[in-house]
DNA sequence: GTCTATAAGATGATAGAC
DNA sequence: GTCTATCATCTTATAGAC
């Protein structure tokens, strides 16, 4: 693999286990088994390292949701084939969502940066909004459902959620809030009004 | 105010801003206008400052779930009251939840630290869960819901929601998510079977 | 592309005076 | 309790040789 391929994934992982902050260029280079001046050589500064590994999630993001679309047409699938991708990331050595670690560093990190995590999340909200909207057309979900709301809950959930199962080592943290989420959707009931 | 007090407020500030790896005792002097040995004396490692931070999140979150239950009875009302713990705490200057910080950083965090912030985690999740069983026992909730799963979400969507809404410096991205929280237990509707 | 060498500054932490 | 002084180490980053 070409070396700055290996610099982003393996400074992905650092994000992803101990967030923007709590890595440096040496770290890197000695898991390679280069020197930090030739790092800098493919990334000038720890900022552009950051673009990159936000350039390469949200690519990596889009070519999942698109197979997901292309392989699934219910709706109802769908959603949860969409929590699926954030408890495989958990699943794959206790990693939390990189994006969601560069965002809680915010006050921190380069503006370009935080301009990419923005149009991460913006977009996971407006996809399931989207399905939502599709699966209310089909009588899958509850009509009554506002989705912004509802994309918005998920991303914030699916998010929150891998920091707990992370937290605790507890797939079934990550499994939980994804029942409840789809439970939260699904149609089946009179829509009426509420005795809260 | 004693400086020990002092040194905690600044510092949880700078956790909920930037996260445990991105602040030095030297920030934290100079806003107070001390030196740094003067922290070492309160605080002899940044372990022992991190716990203390935990210690009062804790104490003060204790205190305010107690607030709400001598206030409020219904179930419903509690719930969204809890809701606004964590709406209230964005809204105190665009800052995410402090444990949610230091889960975050786990790996390069003291393991004591850790179980603090694992047990004020966990504390949320089963006081929401047994919120929910009173909110079925009064029949405000929906009976098919089960409490485990409902609590994690809470906590989880809550977290989440909290990155999100500091991330575009929007409240309604909390708002949104603690309405479709609160329509996702209220009762009102017939449990049937999912068409999903 | 990678190296050595180096810079300039920050970091957590300690010893000992006041 | 706070200070000065100091430490060893780490940090991002650059210059220039190979």
């Amino acid at each position: 693999m070409a070396t700055s391929a290996q610099i982003i994934e393996i400074a992905q992982e650092y994000v992803q286990k101990v967030g923007f902050h709590a890595f440096s260029y040496r770290d890197i280079a000695e898991r390679i088994g280069i020197r930090t001046a030739s790092i800098h050589y493919h990334f000038p500064t720890k900022a552009h390292l950051a673009m990159a590994i936000v350039d390469r999630v949200r690519y990596a993001t889009a070519a999942a949701v698109a197979e997901i679309e292309a392989s699934v047409a219910s709706p109802g699938e769908r959603l949860r084939r969409y929590c699926g991708l954030f408890l495989q990331t958990w699943g794959s050595g206790d990693r939390l969502c990189p994006m969601c670690m560069l965002a809680m560093g915010q006050d921190a990190i380069p503006a370009e940066v935080q301009g990419g995590v923005r149009d991460f999340w913006q977009g996971g909200e407006s996809w399931v909004a989207r399905t939502v909207r599709a699966g209310q057309a089909t009588g899958a979900f509850r009509r009554d459902l506002d989705p912004r709301s509802v994309g918005r809950t998920f991303v914030a959930a699916l998010e929150g959620g891998m920091v707990a199962a992370r937290a605790f080592s507890d797939r079934t943290r990550m499994e939980d809030v994804i029942e409840h989420l789809m439970d939260s959707v699904k149609a089946g009931r009179t829509e009426g009004a509420s005795t809260v």
